[in-house]
DNA sequence: TTATTGATTGACTCATCAGTCAATAAAAAC
DNA sequence: GTTTTTATTGACTGATGAGTCAATCAATAA
């Protein structure tokens, strides 16, 4: 069996397997044999290629948030406008590669794992902060006071998500339309600079 | 030292305490002999009055609740034109007595708890329903789609909540108006019944 | 006084689990 | 063909923690 290389391809099947767990465990309260059962070795060789326990976690917090920066990626090459760009990063919260029911749980989890781990809540802050500037990026082109709409949005995305997640019954049509509600009342409150960039469809 | 009735004052003290070592360690990692050790009592004595740690932790949840369940209603006593009632269930969810460290480092835990715990899970979506017949009850008369702004609003509240939370700085004075902003953008945008009803200070 | 009840303790049991390690096996390098 | 490297196992250790329980103690009721 011993094949050399298989490092990359262990710590993928590692990683898909804590985000099995905590999904379906709905909870941190995952063990290691667990994981590498699921993943199809020993749990020594999880600690082999992963060290401890919290660094499965964080890698696999990390996987999340790069499909999904890849997906808001995709999104915007897509897009147009900046109205157009704004709702591709909303939809991309929302997406089935991202909203499905392994990932929101355990991304749930990895909020509360924030509160006591350094390291995911950076990695939760670096989100954050991803987002905000995509948001503000293109709030600057349609609305006079782009610094006041990005934390509504920014809060909105996050409580949708939340609430989606926390109803555990897959992905939400409606939670995207939720927050581009909420997105053209804040744009015709806060008067776009122009006619032209309005809700051009 | 063995004195009667004191039952309801160990309890209290308990769940007084549950708080705190949630809140100080960021987790629902917590002993029940911290717990106890905290609340000046053995751990035998918390089992014999809880039964068991989920139990403390649900109790727990429980109070929280409650006393937010009072704020609000404090708040809405004293507010009288009903987009008063909706600044006041808005401002509620931010106040001190609600918005402490201890409180909101616990509440992010009982979002991941509710996912395992069915207990957890039904007090979070008794939570989510007052708030939703709540806002809605203020929503019908100075809105004509109620409907479609209440689910905006209450996402809104938990998000901006969330990220007040995990940035574990204490209250933050701006959060309840980032939801009012929102809140008289959706006003704006879903046409008021009439006139008199508007933001009328 | 005596019996009963509720409060209280802390030692104990039992299970769980993260992380370690020595041993093995196969591939690759020489 | 020998050596080195890498993958891999699973038994083991040490620690931790939830929940139990028998025993004690004090107040109250009889």
């Amino acid at each position: 069996m011993p094949k050399q290389g298989m490092e990359p391809k262990r710590r993928a099947d590692l990683i898909g397997a804590v985000i099995d767990e905590i999904g379906e465990a709905g909870s941190l309260d995952v063990t290691v044999s667990s994981i590498a059962r699921r993943a199809g070795m020993s749990s020594g060789l999880a600690h082999h290629y992963f060290g401890s326990k919290d660094q499965m976690l964080i890698a696999a917090m990390r996987h999340i948030l790069a499909v999904f920066s890849q997906r808001v990626a995709a999104g915007l090459r897509k897009a147009e406008t900046p109205y157009q760009r704004l709702c591709a990063i909303i939809a991309a919260n929302f997406e089935d590669h991202v909203f499905d029911r392994r990932k929101t749980s355990a991304w749930l989890s990895f909020y509360a794992l924030a509160q006591s781990n350094p390291e995911a809540r950076h990695l939760l802050r670096t989100y954050q902060q991803r987002l905000r500037s995509n948001l503000l990026h293109d709030l600057r082109f349609i609305c006079q006071q782009p610094q006041e709409v990005e934390p509504v949005l920014s809060a909105l995305i996050d409580g949708v998500y939340l609430r989606a997640a926390l109803r555990r019954d897959g992905p939400d049509p409606a939670a995207a339309d939720k927050v581009k509600t909420a997105l053209d009342a804040l744009l015709a409150a806060h008067a776009p600079l122009d006619g032209q960039s309005q809700p051009s469809r």
